[in-house]
DNA sequence: GGAACGATTGAT
DNA sequence: TCAATCGTTCCT
C-alpha cells in the first residue's frame, strides 16, 4: 500500500520537474500519483506520458500565453488541467523553468489503491478501463478544474517515488491524437504494461 | 459576433 | 467508424 502512508521525503521535489520536458516525461514512468479526497485515497502508477515542448505546433503554449494555458508558463511541478471535446479533462504536469510553456500529459495509470472508489467514479468494473486514457484517469482519480495550478509537492495531490524503471522497459513512440507535430518521438510508456491507453 | 476545432471516449 | 458536446481560439 505505497500511497497510503507515504513520507514527506517520498514526494518528488520541485527540482524533479525543472528539467528538459522529455526527460521528465520519461522519468515520471513508475512514479505514483496519489490523491487524498473526501471519498478516500486513490493512487496509480504512471505508465504512459507525453511531452509537449516549445516550438511544437501541437503544444497548447505554441502561440504564447492565453488564459487557458497560463499554468504551463508558471513554476514547474504544478498542475495544468484542461477541458476538451466539450466533456473531458486532461491532466498535465508543468515542467521546465517559469516563462517556458512546456508540460507532460499523463495518459495512463496502473490502478493501485482506492480501486473501488475509482470503479465507482468511472462507472466501469474492468480494471483496464479505469485509468487507461488521459480523461479516464482524471475521472477515476477525482480530479477537475479546481486542481488547476496545484503544487504537486503538497496535499491533497502529490507524486511520490515508485519503482525504478530501466531503459529496456521503456517504449518511445510518436504521440496520440494530434494532427501537427506528429512525427516527434515524445510519447513514453512501459512496454509490457497492460494499462496503457493504446498499443 | 461567429465558426472551426480539438493532447477523448464509448457505442455501433 | 462515428456521434457527443462546448470552451478556447482565431477570424471577420
Amino acid at each position: 500500500m505505497i500511497g497510503l502512508n507515504y513520507r514527506k521525503k517520498d514526494i518528488l521535489p520541485g527540482s524533479f520537474y525543472s528539467r528538459e520536458t522529455a526527460v521528465v516525461a520519461r522519468e515520471l514512468l513508475g512514479k505514483v500519483l496519489v490523491h487524498k479526497s473526501g471519498e478516500g485515497l486513490t493512487s496509480g502508477i504512471i505508465v504512459e506520458t507525453e511531452a509537449y515542448i516549445q516550438g511544437d505546433p501541437s503544444c497548447h503554449a505554441y502561440r504564447g500565453m492565453t488564459p487557458r494555458n497560463r499554468a504551463m508558463f508558471g513554476p514547474p511541478g504544478r498542475v495544468y488541467i484542461y477541458f476538451t471535446y466539450g466533456m473531458h479533462h486532461c491532466f498535465n504536469v508543468v515542467t521546465a523553468n517559469p516563462g517556458v510553456g512546456e508540460a507532460v500529459l499523463v495518459r495512463a495509470l496502473e490502478p493501485l489503491e482506492g480501486i473501488d472508489i475509482m470503479r465507482k467514479r468511472r462507472g466501469r468494473e474492468r480494471l483496464r478501463e479505469i485509468c487507461s486514457g488521459p480523461a479516464r484517469l482524471v475521472q477515476a482519480m477525482g480530479l477537475g478544474p479546481t486542481m488547476y495550478g496545484h503544487d504537486l509537492t503538497a496535499e491533497p495531490l502529490v507524486i511520490i517515488k515508485g519503482t525504478a524503471i530501466s531503459e529496456e522497459e521503456v517504449a518511445v513512440t510518436t504521440r496520440v491524437g494530434i494532427s501537427t507535430g506528429k512525427d516527434l518521438p515524445l510519447r513514453f510508456y512501459l512496454k509490457e504494461n497492460v494499462y496503457i491507453s493504446r498499443k
